[in-house]
DNA sequence: ATTTAACCGAGACGGTACGTCCCGTCTTTAC
DNA sequence: GTAAAGACGGGACGTACCGTCTCGGTTAAAT
C-alpha cells in the first residue's frame, strides 16, 4: 500500500528536459556553467525547479554520469587484439567532444569544488577499467598491472588533456607491443 | 627625453604584496580567486588600484607566472644520469604544492576561461622541456623525441593530476631505463 | 430534493482545526500570515485542502469574524447602569488580546487590502453598537448620537490601537457621567 | 584632515530621488511597499544602491519621517483661540492625504512590524503636542492635561482612521469648549 | 620649488548571480 | 467527491561580487 499524493522527483519530461541540456552545457561551457540559472536560460525550466530537484551542480553532474551509457565491451579473450581494440576504442572517445569534454569539465571542475574529486577518480577509473580487465590474462596484477596500463594510457591523455593535441594513437600501438613483449621474456 | 610626473606602473612595494598574496591564493583557492575583490580582501590594497594594474585575474595569473622562478638547470651531459636526475626533480616539484597546485589552477582555469589555454601549453611545455634537453644528446628528434619524452612524463602527470596520487618515482626511472635500452639497440 | 456525494465544504473537524490556528496566527502575526502556507505549517492539513476552502486569506478572516463569539448583552434598560456596564465590557475586551488583536490586524489588513475595509468597519461598529443601544432610551439619535458615543469610546481606542497604553477606564465613566448631565439639562 | 576617498552615503541626486519616491509609494500603498525591489521599480535606482543606504524598509521610513516638514505654531497664548486653531488645523491635516495617510501606514506597519511601533508613538505624539502646548496655560498637567487633550483629538482620529468618514470638525469645537467651560467652573 | 602625471584609498552605482522562501495553480494518487 | 502530496512557474528577498566611476589626497620625477 502506497501514499497518496503525486510522486516524488521530476516529472520524467522535465528530467530530460533539463539533463540534455546539461550535458550540452558542460561539454561546450565546463562544470562551471552547471547552474539553475544557467540551466534555465537554457532550458525554460523554471529557477525553482531546478534547485528542487538538484540543489547544487555538483548533483547535476552525478545524474548527469549517472545516465551516461557505458561503452559495450566487446572482448575477444586474446590479450593482443583486445588491448588494441581498446586502445582504438579510447583514441576514438578522447577525439570526440563527450569523453574529452568530461574529462576536462571534471578535471576543472574538482580543482574547483572538493566534492568533485571523488566524481572524477571514478571516471578516470571507468576509463581505465578496460584496459585492466583486458590486461588480466596476462596475470599481472597489483602495482604491475597499474605500471603497465598507466604506460599506454597516461601519453593519450597527456597529449588531450594537457597539450591539446589529437591522441597519438601509434604510438599507443608501439607502446601495447613493447609491453606485451616485455612480459613474454 | 622622458615626461616628467610620477612614473607609471604599481609601486614596487604594492606589486609585491599583490602578487604575493595572488600566488597564495592560487594554490589554495583556484584561478577563479585571482579577483580584485579577494586580493583587495587578502592584501588591504585597494580595488582601485589592483584594477588599475591587473584589469583582469588572467593578467594576475602572467604576472604571476612571469615572476616565477625557473629551475636552475645542472646537466652533465652524459645521458643515462641526466634523464634519472631530471625525474627525480619533477616528481620532488609534483610533490610540493607550488608545482602541483599551479597545474592544477591552470588546467581548471582553461576550461573556464579559453584564453588560459595558451598559458597552460606554455606552463606544460616548461615542465618538459628539460626531458628533451636531456635526450639531445641520443640523437633523437621529431615525434620520436616527444614519444619518448611522453613515455617517461605522462604516467608522472597522470597520478598527480587525474588519480590524485603520489608519482611513481620508481616506475618512472625504469622506464628511463626501458627507452635507453630501446635507443641503444 | 439534494443531490448525491460527499456533502460540499470542509468537514466540521478540519474547519475547526484551521479556524482556530487561525485565529491564533492572526493574533500573535497579524492578518498577513493567513496564508495556506502557514495555516499549513500550522495545522497540518494540506495546502490544498485549505486552498480549496479558503482561497483567500480574507476568506479566513471572514469565516473567523463570522465565527467570533458575540458577546451575550444583559441590558437593565436603565441609562446609566447599562453604559457604565458597557464602559467596563469594553475595557476588558480592550485589554484581553482577543479584541485588541483583531482589532489591531484588521486595521493593518485594511491598509494592506482594501477589500479589508468594509471589514474593519463593520467589525468596529460591533464595537460601538452596545453604546448606542444603551444611550436609546435618551431619545438621542443621529449625529447627536455618533458624537455621545463617540466621546466615550474614541479616547478608549486611541488608547489601545495608538499609544500602546491601557484603556483609561476612569476617564470614561466620568465621560459617561458628563455626557449624561449634559443631557440631563 | 579628512580621510581620502569619497565622501560616505547616498549622492543627493539618489537621496532626492528615492524618498521622493518612498513618500508617494507610502501615501498610496502603505509602509508594506517601502521594500527595495518597489523602491528600483518606481525609481529606476538599482536595488543594490538601494539596500546599500536603506537596508529595511524601517529605515527609508525613518528618512521619511525626519526629512517630513513640521507645521509652524502659531500661538497667540490665549487658550481658547489656539485650541479652536489647533482643531482646524488638525482637521485639515487629517483631511489631507499625507497626514492621513502617514498615519494609516505607519498603524499598519507597526502591527507588522515590531520596530516601528516607536515611530509611531512619536508620530501620534507629534500629533498631540500642539495641543498640550496651547492648553499650558490653564495650569492642567498629568492625567488631567492628557484627559483633555483626548477628549478633543481621539474622536477626530477615530473618524479618519477607523471609521473612513472626514473628521467632525463642529463637534471638535463644541469639545473644546466644553472642555474649557468644565476647567472655568 | 613648482609642475605634473600618476599614484592610492574609499566608496557610490548599476548590474548579475545566487540560494531561499513563499505563493497560487495544477497533477497525480489514494480513500 | 474529499484529501494528501507534491511538481511547477513565478516572484520577492537579501547577499555577494563584479566592473566602472568619481572623489579626494599623496608622491615622485622633471623642470
Amino acid at each position: 500500500m502506497t501514499q497518496p499524493g503525486r510522486p516524488a522527483g521530476p516529472s520524467p519530461e522535465t528530467e530530460a528536459v533539463v539533463l540534455t541540456a546539461a550535458l550540452e552545457l558542460l561539454l561546450t561551457e565546463g562544470a562551471v556553467s552547471l547552474s539553475a540559472q544557467r540551466l534555465h536560460a537554457a532550458t525554460g525550466v523554471s529557477r525553482s525547479t531546478i534547485y528542487r530537484h538538484w540543489p547544487t551542480p555538483r548533483e547535476v553532474l552525478s545524474a548527469l554520469i549517472r545516465v551516461a551509457p557505458r561503452r559495450a565491451a566487446a572482448l575477444s579473450g586474446k590479450v593482443g587484439p583486445d588491448l588494441h581494440a581498446e586502445v582504438d576504442v579510447l583514441c576514438d572517445r578522447l577525439r570526440d567532444k563527450p569523453v574529452d569534454g568530461f574529462l576536462q569539465a571534471i578535471v576543472a571542475g574538482a580543482a574547483w569544488d572538493a566534492t568533485l574529486a571523488e566524481l572524477r577518480r571514478r571516471y578516470v577509473d571507468d576509463l581505465l577499467a578496460p584496459f585492466r580487465t583486458a590486461l588480466a590474462p596476462t596475470g599481472l596484477s597489483g602495482p604491475a598491472l597499474e605500471d603497465a596500463v598507466s604506460a599506454i594510457v597516461a601519453p593519450l591523455l597527456l597529449d588531450a588533456l594537457l597539450l591539446n593535441r589529437p591522441a597519438a594513437r601509434e604510438r599507443a600501438h608501439r607502446t601495447v607491443d613493447t609491453v606485451l613483449d616485455g612480459l613474454r621474456q
